[in-house]
DNA sequence: CTCAAGTCTTGACGACTGTCAAGACTCTTC
DNA sequence: GAAGAGTCTTGACAGTCGTCAAGACTTGAG
């Protein structure tokens, strides 16, 4: 048992992994650690689909592995227990969803470009990726009752606050514009509208499924309407200087 | 067995019971449903503190049966199942929390007044209420999953949609103003606000109770914001005509 | 009082959960 | 190829859950 194991924030590198021209045994430990790593990001992605489709309270150990090349065992030698599997999917879904706009808000040349492109994308991602938004919001409820989730859960709405500021940031500097709410209030509105536009989203899409619909099920017409309401909603958000 | 049990829908009282004057029999068989109704009410009622406290997900039968004056196999004589109580908590929780504004709507009499009267309400039902926002966000939650809860929370969306809108259109009339936005958009920015100050006002709540502070509990610096925020956004809220 | 209907408690059931230890398998190193 | 560390499977454990049936208690009618 040379290998770190779950037990611990093994997150750094060792020494001797830094070296790029490293000795036949240091490289085998790198290809080990490599693996290790490997299969806790399957590990994360397969718990993440479930805990996606599930949702927290469902989602059993059993299902997680049961949607994963693995057996229910092994999730115990990665992850010191349940909680910590779930905190680092958290803290692995957040780092790939947070810089979602950034392109837009890089690119975007004028006001309107931004303004439709910021639309369009949030109107993209509510369609392509549900599952992750409503367990977004399931485990930052259960942050509400349960303490442990609290640090990780705060930790991700201020970086999607942050993302949303972005946005807005420079939507105001494109306008000749500052800002009009507090950044909080700017976020905690257009996510209370996503979070709307997320529940009826789901709805209809199952309410389609249900009566046996071949469309591209991800299509609805409360998706559409987001698109909308962000798109007409924005320019309200800045002010004059 | 002559009394309506659980298992359907019994809410409409028999043509005898309407009779003031009626026969003892029919007095007693009063007595029983009226008996039977406070129980359900009783239980709902343990029910609604306990998923309060709780949460959805991790509250039980037993656990509910030990914050009520009975053992855990009542719920099986007034309820089909676990849902059912659920679902009626739900229902009985929307009967009471509809008209938290509306006496502040009718007594207003200028716009100044109702949004002051608004904001501190908002204010004083996050400070004595947390534990019934939150289960609420939780069940609202539980139905992007679930689709057995999804009938209810619309119905219970829906009706707070409403509460706000009265707010806001008198809010408008009084202002010589019309509402500015969508009635859904204008909640969903609202609750948006709200669902971030409760977060917000639990977090604090728990820190500070942990730290062993002897305050009012209750009382948070974010809750304070929120009543600003409300307070200050009302107004953008409405446009001149 | 007697008896029956209504009400509630108790204890059990099967299913499911997180956790873990024992062992089998795989791969690298000597 | 032998040895041993690393990886994974299997099966069991103690606990909890919703559900239900059997029976004890309570209440009101005759």
């Amino acid at each position: 048992m040379f290998l770190a194991k779950c037990h611990e924030l093994d997150r750094s590198p060792t020494l001797a992994a830094m070296n790029p021209v490293a000795a036949p045994a240091e490289r085998s430990f790198r290809n080990r650690q490599d693996k290790y790593d490997e299969r806790r990001v399957q590990l994360a992605e397969s718990a993440l689909a479930t805990l996606g489709e599930l949702g927290y309270a469902r989602t059993s150990l059993r299902e997680i592995a049961q949607n994963s090349p693995f057996s229910h065992g092994v999730v115990h030698y990665y992850f010191k227990n349940k909680t910590a599997l779930i905190l680092h999917c958290v803290r692995y879904y957040k780092s790939r969803c947070m810089t979602r706009y950034d392109e837009i808000v890089d690119t975007a040349l004028t006001a309107d470009e931004l303004r439709r492109g910021f639309a369009d994308k949030l109107l993209e991602t509510l369609r392509t990726e549900a599952p992750m938004h409503r367990l977004w919001y399931d485990l930052r409820n259960q942050a509400m009752f349960d303490p442990e989730l609290r640090e990780d859960v705060s930790a991700i709405d201020n970086g999607l606050c942050d993302m949303i500021d972005r946005v807005l940031t420079r939507y105001a500097e494109l306008s000749d514009a500052v800002p009009r709410y507090d950044r909080n209030v700017a976020y905690s509105m257009l996510d209370g509208i996503f979070l709307a536009a997320l529940l009826e989203h789901l709805i209809e899409r199952d309410a389609r499924t249900e009566a046996g619909e071949t469309d591209d099920a991800s299509a609805t017409e409360s998706s559409d309407r987001l698109r909308d309401k962000a798109f007409t909603l924005l320019p309200d958000l800045v002010a004059a200087p």
